[in-house]
DNA sequence: CTGGGGAGGGGGCCC
DNA sequence: CGGGCCCCCTCCCCA
């Protein structure tokens, strides 16, 4: 019985020991299973995965098309019939954060010739090749899509990235080259579609003398300017920088004055023709650097840019204190205005740059054409010239034009044409000191060059001295300093009597006959007297103009 | 409310 | 470079 007992239970142990075993190869066996289909199941999502993105690409590039080319279908109505397109423009724009649809700040831009190809930075832009529709957008598409970018968008991507792999931010452009392809679009931002912000139709110009430089842009905010940096070092201000010979020479033929144009503000997807991308605004901010080769492009600069809204002033000194290329010492930056000539290209400007202004600037150009009229030391390059042929009122790209002459002397004080007459011929009429250096425009005498120099900036308007305050620009060094104390709120004239402090010490003068009760200006036609000339003279006009 | 005048701010320009 | 004067402009006060 013990004996029948022991085998049953070294049966039971060995049936108990196989089922061990068969339980543990099913338990392998169904995790094996199980893996094989979860292995099986993740390539199929992972293919899914890639095939939705894939498809979700194309139909972005699809939708993206579309406007696009409705945008086209926009700017061609409205872009010029034909287009001067022999020279490239480039445009640089640093610190521009890709789909943002802004740019930071710091952009350059530059021309190259058809025969250079060469981009410096690395932002959305489109080059005119004068194909219609030769325009191309570089994209920014995240890497683990580009991975899944279908046929179309893999083109685009790669070619995204041999540029941002490029250190030198150098990329080649292959415009005109999207026959049967479509443009190039892409976005670091699948949801949001980037659309076309600012539009802008540059046509590059050369080999005639009426070519023209021409900005077309409809972007928000747009303050453009043109800035006429030069690429010496030389950052002094002198008559040779601003095209003018010493004393009346005409310019040097070689100078190596460039036109720049600096892009500020805005999304800059550049167009040619037909090329659009719709921004939005009529407002441009489109101030472009453009960067010629050191071979002569005689050029005509048009802006078709909403600068009748600013002065000539505010032109300019947005166009100064925005170079990167200004010599910046304390609170003053010098910078160059200068515009190369050469041989006898009218140089066009927009008529908005010059007549918005105030006061100042009126006299400036007045001065500058009677003078020049007058003068016969006055070459026919010298920057007047440049300044009257600039046309105040119409954007006709002709030289000289009678109606903007008219129009342009209207804007102009009859009082600043007496003094500038009084003093081209006082300054002739015999100075007993040797004021043997003369205005090129007024023949006014001074004893030395460099107050010639600073005399004909009267004339021509330069305004090398720039504040880092404001983008006020002066002609004198010693104007800005004084100006500077506006920002500094230093006020080093005070009165005795009391306290006041003044800015000037002509304001303080002026106000102490306050307490004098001077009143030196007398009205000849009443009694009544006056402090200060301009009361008087205000008075009298108030008051006894039919006199 | 309006116009004249005073006061002051700021830029242009010459010495 | 500073001084000086000019001008224009704006703001404020007051009749």
């Amino acid at each position: 019985m013990a004996t029948c007992n022991s085998n049953v239970l070294v049966f039971h142990t060995q049936i108990a020991s196989v089922m061990e075993v068969l339980a543990n190869a099913a338990v392998a066996e169904i995790c094996k299973l199980v893996d094989d289909d979860y292995a099986v199941f993740r390539l199929e999502m992972t293919q899914s995965q890639k095939e939705n993105r894939a498809l979700r690409r194309k139909l972005q590039l699809l939708e993206l098309k579309v406007t696009r080319e409705r945008a086209e279908r926009t700017t061609r109505e409205r872009v010029l019939a034909s287009r001067p397109s022999s020279v490239k423009i480039l445009d640089r724009y640093r610190g521009m954060t890709r789909g943002e649809g802004h740019l930071t700040g710091g952009h350059r831009s530059f021309v190259k010739h058809a025969g250079h190809k060469t981009w410096r930075d690395d932002q959305p832009i489109a080059i005119d090749e004068g194909s219609g529709t030769s325009n191309q957008h570089v994209i920014v598409i995240e890497s683990a899509d580009a991975e899944a970018a279908g046929p179309g968008g893999s083109s685009l991507v790669k070619q995204e990235r041999t540029e941002e792999d490029d250190p030198q931010h150098s990329r080649d452009i292959q415009t005109g080259a999207a026959a049967g392809v479509a443009p190039p679009v892409a976005t670091d931002d699948l949801a949001t579609t980037p659309q076309p912000r600012t539009r802008r139709s540059i046509t590059e110009v050369s080999g005639t003398p009426k070519a023209i430089l021409k900005s077309e842009t409809d972007t928000e905010t747009l303050t453009v300017t043109h800035r006429l940096l030069r690429t010496g070092s030389d950052h002094r201000s002198d008559p040779e920088r601003l095209g003018l010979g010493p004393l009346g020479s005409p310019p040097a033929s070689g100078s190596e004055y460039l036109p720049v144009f600096h892009q500020s503000q805005g999304t800059v997807n550049s167009l040619g023709d037909g090329d659009t991308l719709d921004t939005g605004g009529d407002d441009l901010s489109c101030s472009y650097t453009t960067e010629t080769e050191p071979v002569n492009m005689p050029l005509g600069l048009e802006t078709q840019t909403d600068l009748s809204k600013g002065d000539w002033n505010q032109y300019s000194s947005s166009v100064y204190s925005e170079g990167c290329l200004d010599k910046k010492g304390e609170g003053l930056v010098v910078d160059e205005v200068t515009v190369k000539v050469e041989g006898d290209v009218p140089l066009t400007w927009n008529a908005d740059h010059h007549v918005g202004d105030g006061h100042s600037q009126g006299r400036d150009f007045l001065d500058y054409r009677e003078s020049f009229e007058t003068n016969p030391n006055v070459a026919t390059h010298s920057p007047l010239h440049m300044f009257r042929d600039r046309d105040p009122v119409s954007t006709s790209m002709g030289p000289s034009n009678s109606q903007g002459h008219i129009l342009f002397d209207q804007v102009l004080n009859s009082n600043d044409i007496a003094r500038a007459q009084a003093q081209g011929q006082g300054a002739t009429s015999g100075n007993s000191k040797e004021k043997r250096f003369l205005c090129m425009f007024c023949n006014k005498g001074f004893s030395c060059p460099q107050k010639v120099e600073i005399h004909q900036r009267v004339h021509t308007g330069e305004k090398p001295f720039s504040c880092t305050q404001c983008h006020m620009r002066f002609a004198e060094a010693g104007t800005l300093k004084r100006h500077q104390r506006v920002h500094t709120g230093e006020k080093p004239f005070s009165c005795p009597q009391c306290e006041k402090r003044f800015s000037h010490q002509h304001h303080l003068k002026r106000h102490l006959k306050v307490h004098t009760g001077e009143r030196p200006f007398a009205c000849t036609h009443c009694e009544k007297r006056f402090s200060e000339r301009s009361y008087l003279r205000i008075h009298q006009q108030k008051n006894h103009s039919t006199l």
